[in-house]
DNA sequence: GATGAATGAGCTTTCATTCAT
DNA sequence: GATGAATGAAAGCTCATTCAT
């Protein structure tokens, strides 16, 4: 990149990776050319199969990516006596956290994955599912401790509860916008949560 | 009459359409090839030229049905003094409906246009942009009536709703489930509505 | 065509022909497509098939009308005892009358035979290379009488005439020039016949 | 020092430049494909395209090579007092001296440029009438120096003198025939400019 | 005769991937 | 490690030609 201090190694995985990222972003997973990723990272675009086997596995790369961190907040949380409503609370966190931090990682994941039939793998979709399920059991939770309404499957509340996350990111994302700093990311799980749990509050 | 009962040129037309709907939603605008699209639909893969200038045109027509139907919806809806509740379970409704009717053409509009920044051509964006506000309109009158909370802004109510929305859609999109009957869309309508406008009520 | 007076077999074909001239001449014979020659013509395309065999045979009768009205112009000197002068004058007016009835007849074959090698079959060269060698025996006549200097090879006198008479005629055809009447018509023909006579006269 | 004195990358440049003009010759610019010159090139027709945009871009570098030099000639002419004749000559050499070293050049320039409309951009056409203008300049300098008639416009004798050099080229590009030496280039070139003169001259 | 839907070979162009240097 | 020249499969699109009506 620079003259002066080359990147490591580390660094320049790194570089290719966030390049990636916003190519990918910007024109989608099969309009970004790897010569444009390169480009973008600035580097002969040979050298991305240094790092990654193909396109295929640097796309996996940014998924696990997204995967690796939202199943640890899932670590974090299953099996825990935590409230049902911090649960939600931190599920709502990792996402739009990311979100703050990466949205070019969040944008992906929405439009290339869950959203999209034509890029799932086998494996992208049992990851899919495994998330959906994880959170189904929160939900699930708390039907069982009288927090939230049990007339409803409970799956039929987690897509509520996810679909209005998802939605929010989305709109976002399609306008750019970025989250301003850490009080208006708690306005948005604030309001969020709210009206979802008071929409779905047992009574 | 005729031996074998030839399409007429708007089935033909028709037969292409449906094609293209199902090849697209099964491998993605992207990975859709012509060839699989004439292949589908029984037909030489010239012939697509014949009905559609290219294939961005072919997908601009399923999109145009889609948005058709839904501002055809809202005309029924804006403007008139039906009930808040009413006008959002139309909205609901013909997601639903159109849904039950033809699930590809909702998956496409939901994989490829709402979620994708890499399709998005102005005209595309402008009609989505237009889509929300006209929600926001109804949202908004929701709040003005006193049937909704005031103390968020209406583009966060609309986020949900259409979010909670969405997620089902995709939900079931992703998962190939079919909804069975118009005893199941009800269902489904009655309670995502219930929990959005019990969640958002104005207290 | 026209509702009341439908064209006549020999109309249609004459209409065909004229059309695929102006095609041709606009956009050479292999940008030229016969949809455009059919929309030309006032007809469908499929009906070309029934007067032409194909784009080819077409092609070749537009072809066969100059040479059968250049042949036709020899047959009128070869072996007559006119002046050489009348016999050359008689070249160039076949060549300027049909540009002024049919420029795009004259362009046709100045652009697509008499300088392309691409177009050239077996039977186009054949029939150029007796043009030029018909007009080669009027000068090698006009040498053998004293009227044109013998030091030359007859063939480069031939180049020399037969080119100063291609490079008006594409000189007009480029810049879309029409011969306005018969007295322009006669300038160019005298000037043109003068300077090669007085540059090629025997001394 | 290499195994097998693989080509620079300027050489495979040449080497596509080389092969274009040979195809391009061969069977036209409309009927060369783009797979034919690159097996003339010993290449992949991939390759191609790292050299040259596209097949059009390629036919420009050919046009402009042809360009480039006979504007150079033109440069060497203008403005200076070098006698008329001496500067006819000069145009008349550099299209036989281009000729003798790559007459596929000149004959694209004559069959694709020089005689065809429907090759014909702006660019293309711009530049020829900047040739033809340039070359009246010259002709308009020899009748005001008294060299040759004033009777005629500059550019009927213009149109004369081109047209006389371009059979000739044309007629050998036709015929397939090489110039042998420079002691025969010398001959065409004499005769050529002396009949013009001579039949141009002033009297 | 007349139509234009239907066919499919054939072309240009793109781009992931490889590999010699 | 780094480069980018080289490859060639793959896809979109065109259009001459056929043929059922």
């Amino acid at each position: 990149m620079s003259k002066k201090s080359p990147l490591l190694k580390i660094d320049k995985e790194e570089a290719i990776f966030e390049a990636a990222l916003k190519i990918i972003t910007n024109k989608g997973f099969h309009k970004a050319r790897m010569s444009d990723i390169a480009k973008q990272a600035g580097i002969s675009y040979g050298l991305i199969y240094h790092y990654f086997k193909n396109k295929e596995s640097l796309f996996d790369a940014i998924i696990a990516r997204w995967w690796e961190g939202l199943f640890q907040c899932f670590d974090e949380i299953l099996g825990t006596d935590m409230p049902v409503e911090t649960k939600l609370r931190k599920i709502v966190d990792y996402h739009l956290c990311t979100y703050q931090d990466s949205p070019e990682l969040v944008n992906i994941f929405t439009t290339e994955i869950s959203r999209s039939t034509a890029n799932l793998t086998k494996d992208r979709l049992d990851r899919f599912k495994k998330f959906i399920s994880m959170t189904e059991s929160v939900i699930a939770e708390g039907q069982q401790v009288g927090l939230l309404r049990s007339d409803y499957k409970p799956r039929y509340l987690t897509n509520i509860f996810l679909g209005a996350l998802d939605s929010f990111i989305s709109t976002m994302v399609l306008a750019g916008q970025k989250i301003k700093g850490d009080k208006q990311r708690n306005t948005i799980a604030e309001s969020l949560l709210e009206v979802f749990l008071n929409g779905a509050k047992s009574r």
